[in-house]
DNA sequence: AAAGTGAACAACCGCAAAAGT
DNA sequence: AACTTTTGCGGTTGTTCACTT
């Protein structure tokens, strides 16, 4: 318990990490995965302590990751979310792709709280200032994750009153649910939000959810009770629904690598969440867009189950199936940063890897141009490379980095 | 030009819980 | 069932850089 006992072995370096550091850690992870964190750092030849590797990897090596500043979008999204949901960093990032839970609690600490602070705004309550007789930094009432039955509590709003928000809200959303009517998805995203959150707050007393993201209904989804998933089925729901009612053949494949044993542990990352936008878009099928995310976990339950015995190199194991890359939700993911005016500068990994950095909301080609790197024995796409490694300038001193990285591997 | 300041970002720490033995 | 190991989360601190004085 407590502290990982990696790190009270000598000699693991601290602070920042260099770019060898990087290197060895993306190579690792690129060719292996990460599988046990505790086995990374040695295997990887890192003097580092496998939570700082995770770390790393989180927060700055994976591939997905969005870089770029916070749109005004996705700065009113996590207000909305921080109402909700508090200081659960992890589950506000979940649901922006492509945002990490330190990108947005750093964000939240040095920006937004001042932002709220200036429009006189309680960012603790999001309450007017003056209502909150001087509590600035008090913990709010839906902060408080020692009380018992928090899942529950904390889903409640600040003002107390849930249900003032959430019915008005129902109606039209309840179709942009069930995906009937994506025309007016751009404008009612965050009230999509509150609206499933709300729901969850509804629907999660049968399902006794592990977190309050687990609230996921089974509306218009594949989860069945008796289904093999439900060996931890709020779980599995939870980081698997909003993808489950896209698309059907996403669904069935799905289904199929849910099936395997031992789907549990939150070993899969969060941020295959998609925005509602990215949700709906979807919708309208992408064929060949592939969940790697079951696979993953039950890929990494197979090879956690090694523990101890470290990591064996899978060579015929794809990048994909080593569950490092998940680059087909990246598809609704871009339609949703251009319907909700997604900056240029919040382009992606797998725009850069494909070099297919699209100029326009063509979502068809690049679908087509992300199936066939999908479809290519699901090989990294390193023919891409060449085009995006070429202009550094554009992303900072990070993607120089990084693609020196790449490049060697 | 140098020092001070604050914002933004990166990383660490401690804890809780899940998973494994 | 008890204990250990591992993972994930949130709070906090440290570092870097740009801007101001």
């Amino acid at each position: 318990m407590g502290r990982h006992s990696c790190c009270y072995k000598q000699k693991l370096r601290k602070g920042l990490w260099s770019p060898e550091e990087d290197e060895k850690l993306l190579k690792h992870i690129t060719k292996y995965g990460h599988g046990c964190w505790s086995s990374v750092p040695k295997l990887a030849g890192l003097q580092r302590c496998g939570k700082s590797c995770r770390l790393r990897w989180i927060n700055y090596l994976r591939p997905d990751l969005k870089r770029g500043s916070f749109s005004q979008q996705e700065e009113d999204l996590i207000i909305e979310l921080h109402a909700v949901l508090g200081n659960r960093w992890s589950q506000i990032a979940a649901q922006l792709p492509g945002r990490t839970d330190n990108e947005i609690k750093n964000l939240w600490n040095s920006c937004i709280k001042k932002k709220l602070r200036q429009r006189g705004i309680d960012p603790n309550t999001h309450k007017p200032l003056s209502e909150t007789e001087g509590g600035e930094d008090k913990v709010p009432a839906n902060e408080d994750k020692t009380a018992g039955s928090s899942e529950l509590k904390l889903l409640a709003p600040p003002s107390g009153n849930l249900n003032s928000v959430v019915p008005e809200l129902a109606p039209p959303l309840m179709s942009m649910v069930d995906g009937s009517n994506s025309e007016n998805l751009v404008a009612s995203t965050k009230d999509f939000f509150l609206y499933r959150f709300a729901a969850g707050h509804e629907s999660s007393s049968g399902c006794q959810p592990t977190n309050s993201m687990d609230y996921l209904p089974p509306r218009n989804s594949v989860y069945s009770p008796s289904s093999s998933m439900d060996q931890n089925p709020p779980l599995w729901f939870n980081q698997n629904a909003r993808l489950l009612d896209m698309n059907p053949e996403l669904t069935c494949n799905m289904m199929m690598s849910a099936a395997l044993p031992s789907v549990s542990r939150s070993t899969v990352s969060t941020s295959m969440g998609l925005k509602p936008t990215a949700r709906m878009a979807a919708d309208n099928s992408l064929p060949g867009f592939h969940c790697l995310e079951a696979g993953n976990s039950s890929n990494n339950s197979a090879s956690s189950g090694n523990s101890g015995g470290g990591i064996e190199p899978q060579s015929n194991n794809s990048i994909y199936e080593s569950s490092i890359f998940q680059w087909p939700e990246l598809v609704p993911n871009r339609q949703a940063e251009i319907q909700l005016g997604g900056e240029p500068e919040d382009l992606k990994w797998s725009e850069y890897l494909n070099g297919t950095i699209p100029l326009s909301a063509d979502i068809q080609n690049q679908t087509q141009l992300l199936n066939g790197a999908v479809k290519e024995e699901n090989q990294f796409p390193i023919d891409g490379l060449s085009s995006w490694l070429q202009p550094p300038e554009l992303f900072g001193k990070d993607f120089q980095r990084i693609s020196t990285v790449f490049k060697q591997i």
